[in-house]
RNA sequence: GGGCGCAUAGCUCAGUUGGUUCAGAGCACUUGGUUUACACCCAAGGGGUCGGGGGUUCGAAUCCCUCUGCGCCCACCA
């Protein structure tokens, strides 16, 4: 069949696409094989590809289309998650544009928003996904806010709560003012920032004396209840029961005493705010002080900060700074380095609060999730090293903050009857509800109208942990046909980043719902970087689009780049010249199948032996390569995978095989050989595939005729079979022989198109098995052999064979003996070394006797040569 | 403050229980080569006292100690 002379990499790759697509190749329905599961780590609904994205999908890609050709079950489900926060901000922003606040919107209006954006915008990233050549089964597409899927979540609510792990409390959270809702602790980011200490006086009341304390936070004095001392600290021991007045807004406090008070930190004197430091709140409680919180939602100050109100808690800090020094309370300040939180999402500073927040008892919950990982295996992490990071978060696991006060999400399941605190029942919808309050109120009057729902809504994350389970139905319907076949799954690839916001919460999850791990091995990527190391992101500018790298280099390209070097768990350094390496790779395939295409086949030649040692050869190497792929594959190493399939293609497939066989120009080509060939480079296509999925099935159809039911995606993986291994150590040594040759052609300006004559002195009693492919590929007349060295002749040696090529004119005898000079130096020393060491008694008595075997050996071969050396020179001289 | 990990060629990294897979790969680099699949190519080649120091051993990139320099995770010292 006539080829295109060029690989055109965007027709190919979108026909082949929707080739897959149209016979439903992705698509998995339970049956009586074995399956091959992974659910798609769910992007952000309304996002859009990023090389983290392109890398992670590229791996479960390469994973899933191995398996579908080793004849698994294969599904890979795909889905997009609401997530909350990210996504409310971006409708937050979108309709402050239009000039609209949100807080003048009904709930209903503003999902109604919401739903638009993501029904305009949702999916664009699974799109993308296509591009790139993932092969998920779409018919299973999920959304986390999916009617069935939300229904799952409320379930899990409503069930956790009955077993008594949900409850409410009133406790000190984070709380973002830019997002306006608590975060788990998870979403918190410590960051170091240089700040100010701030020494200020503190009057004691009916007395001239002053006190003096530290304090990062000078706005915060408004909430100030108390001061605390250590009671050890006898600097401080007059003050005892006296109290203080704060600046400015001149409230008489306690002085309390506790020894949760470094003596050796600022002054030894710590201001207590009990609304504003969980420290501070645990001192609060202890000593029963007053609480004042003296914030806004939006961490403005509200009517405690006095003329303060209104106004920033940033913009207050310098401007009490600066009062706190005209009126004298100002002693002196310090830099001075601290962790301030930060929100994962908005970037702004958190600010601890006191609020009445859903929390979820994790100890006993997690108790299964730490077996399964560190004792049972039935989920191991890729690496490994990532268990003990697992371990320790687990073992020190707290309650998790699940209520957000946002609208984009599962509203919780609370209803309240009254206003009392402890006024609601939980359950799974209205109706339930109203009969259960009607029960526990005793009031059969009671009406769907007087129930109010909770405001908040769950953290997104409380959805994804039922990811693996949800998507297959297996909340609401835990035995049904689709999550007995497919869960567990096999396998999750995803970023350290999320173990525990995801991955571990999963684990925890699967143990409560399913009884059972919800995958078995976990492949944790890394970032990716640039070349100068840093992470990519959107700010920097410095990621690359990903769809345009796609069009420069096809997707097979970007996939063949990405996992050129990314072994689990390490930052991948990325470097568009990797994609142009897969391209390249690309390239070389199709013109490896160029030229085979092109070669005319004459029934009538018999196979010369030269071709059935090659090809025996070459067989011999790919069964090798299908172990050591299988290695790699089952320790989860791509990117050595990858490399072990580059280097048989180039080098052995390409540069070795493909010379070998190839017949002269314009020559045919006989048929038994070329029908070897074709059924290898299938072979070769479908190892590759996994990696380079639409050049190897555009080429798979161009080399046969193929059944509208065939594909190259459906094929089976090669079959191992048993080789004649001997022949690779064989043709090593041929191939330093037609290295030798070819140092000499180049050495001595030898054209490759000038036949030559060649002899060998046989001292090895090497076989003569790839004679006739060594006498091919270095254009020998015949491999002669000979027992007397040839006058006249350039030399090389490989182990003690010696080798001559006769040249016409004189050679360079000085350059020849200066040459063997050398060699025999290096052969001395190195048979000197290996004698010093069989020499030492204890080496020989003490090393395992293979080692002490190879060691003679190595002497004997040294010995050896150094005679045929010494022949040489004695000749040449 | 606690924990985990890393340091091998110019770059990115392999190197399993100490010894013929032990100093390796890919890229980059140097040299030579194009009427004959591919210059997105072929061939040949240079390049590392395995972060420093000490120890164990017949033998150390590999095990132990120590120093240095990085990275990550966790944690409520104002």
């Amino acid at each position: 069949m006539q080829i295109p002379s060029k690989y055109d990499a965007s027709q190919v790759e979108s026909k082949w696409y929707n080739y897959w697509m149209k016979h439903n190749y992705f698509h998995s329905e339970p049956d009586e094989r074995e399956p091959y599961t992974i659910v798609i780590p769910p992007p952000n609904v309304t996002g859009v590809l990023h090389m983290g994205h392109m890398l992670n999908n590229t791996i479960q890609d390469v994973l899933i289309r191995r398996a579908r050709l080793l004849g698994k079950n294969a599904c890979w489900v795909p889905g997009t998650d609401h997530a909350s926060i990210a996504t409310e901000a971006k409708v937050v922003a979108k309709l402050k544009e239009q000039g609209i606040n949100k807080h003048d919107l009904t709930r209903d209006e503003f999902l109604k928003h919401a739903w638009d954006w993501t029904h305009e915008y949702g999916g664009v990233i699974l799109q993308q996904l296509k591009k790139l050549g993932c092969s998920c089964d779409w018919d299973r597409t999920k959304f986390t806010m999916d009617e069935n899927m939300s229904e799952s979540v409320i379930q899990v609510f409503v069930d956790l709560y009955n077993k008594g792990l949900i409850y409410r409390g009133y406790r000190m959270v984070n709380w973002d003012p830019e997002a306006k809702t608590t975060l788990s602790d998870e979403e918190v980011i410590h960051e170091e920032q240089q700040g100010t200490l701030y020494y200020l006086n503190y009057k004691i009341e009916g007395s001239n004396e002053t006190i003096t304390i530290a304090t990062t936070r000078p706005e915060t004095i408004f909430g100030d209840t108390a001061i605390c001392i250590n009671p050890n600290d006898n600097r401080f021991s007059r003050l005892r029961g006296k109290k203080a007045i704060v600046p400015i807004c001149n409230r008489v406090i306690p002085i309390i005493e506790d020894d949760y008070v470094d003596i050796e930190f600022g002054t030894g004197c710590l201001k207590v705010t009990p609304a504003h430091d969980e420290n501070d709140k645990n001192l609060g409680d202890k000593h029963n002080l007053q609480v004042i919180d003296i914030f806004n939602e939006d961490a403005s100050l509200n009517s405690f900060g006095l003329h303060y109100q209104g106004k920033d808690r940033f913009v207050v800090r310098q401007e009490i700074a600066n009062e706190l020094k005209e009126k004298g309370f100002l002693v002196k300040t310090e830099t001075h380095i601290n962790k301030v939180g930060t929100s994962e999402r908005t970037k702004a500073i958190i600010e601890p609060r006191l609020s009445d927040q859903w929390f979820l008892k994790m100890e006993e919950l997690a108790k299964p999730a730490i077996k399964a990982v560190l004792e049972d295996a039935n989920v191991k992490l890729f690496p490994k090293k990532f268990e003990s990071t697992y371990r320790h978060w687990m073992d020190n696991i707290r309650d998790w903050n699940i209520s957000r006060q946002l609208l984009w999400g599962q509203q919780i399941p609370a209803y309240y009857y009254a206003d009392g605190k402890e006024d609601f029942v939980v359950a799974q919808n209205i109706d339930e509800a109203l009969e259960k309050a009607r029960i526990k109120t005793g009031n059969s009057k009671l009406q769907a109208a007087n129930l109010k729902q909770d405001p908040d809504t769950l953290d997104t994350w409380f959805s994804s942990w039922l990811w693996p389970i949800s998507v297959f139905d297996g909340i609401r319907n835990p035995e049904n046909k689709d999550i007995s076949y497919y869960y567990p799954t096999n396998d999750l690839v995803t970023g350290p980043d999320i173990l525990f916001f995801w991955v571990a919460r999963m684990i925890i999850a699967g143990y409560e719902y399913q009884g059972k791990q919800p995958f078995s091995n976990v492949y944790l990527t890394g970032l990716v970087r640039d070349k100068q190391r840093q992470k990519m992101s959107k700010q920097l500018g410095n990621s690359p689009d990903a769809l345009k790298l796609i069009e420069q280099y096809s997707a097979d390209g970007v996939r063949v780049g990405l996992l050129l070097s990314s072994a689990a768990g390490n930052d991948l350094m990325f470097d568009e010249l990797l994609c142009q390496q897969g391209k390249g790779f690309g390239n070389k395939i199709w013109n490896a199948y160029r030229l085979v295409n092109g070669w005319e086949i004459d029934a009538s030649i018999t196979q010369p032996e030269s071709n059935e040692i090659a090809i025996a050869w070459y067989q011999a190497k790919f069964q090798k390569a299908l172990i050591e792929l299988e290695d790699h594959f089952s320790k989860y190493r791509l990117s050595d995978a990858l490399m072990t399939i580059y280097k048989l293609i180039f080098d052995d497939f390409c540069s070795w095989l493909l010379e070998m066989i190839k017949p002269e120009f314009g020559k045919p080509i006989d048929k038994h050989t070329y029908n070897s060939i074709i059924d290898i480079f299938e072979d070769n296509l479908k190892i590759i595939h996994p990696f380079m999925p639409f050049l190897t099935e555009d080429i798979w159809h161009y080399i046969k005729d193929r059944s509208p039911q065939e594909a190259l995606i459906i094929s089976k993986w090669p079959e191992t079979k048993p080789v004649n291994q001997s022949l690779i150590p064989e043709f090593e040594l041929a191939s330093e022989v037609i290295s030798g040759i070819r140092n000499i052609r180049k050495q001595k300006h030898i054209p490759f198109k000038e036949t030559i004559s060649f002899s060998v002195i046989n001292n090895e009693n090497t076989s003569h098995t790839f004679d006739s492919i060594i006498a091919k590929l270095g254009n020998l007349e015949s491999v002669n052999y000979v027992s007397e060295a040839i006058e006249g002749a350039l030399t090389f040696r490989v182990k003690s064979n010696e080798y001559f090529i006769p040249i016409q004119g004189a050679i360079d005898v000085e350059a020849e003996i200066k040459k063997l000079t050398d060699e025999l130096q290096y052969t001395q020393g190195f048979l000197k070394s290996v004698q010093n060491k069989l020499s030492n008694e204890r080496f020989v008595n003490n090393a395992p006797e293979e080692v002490v075997a190879s060691e003679k050996k190595k002497e004997a071969d040294a010995l050896a040569k150094i005679e045929t050396l010494k022949t040489s020179l004695a000749s040449l001289k």
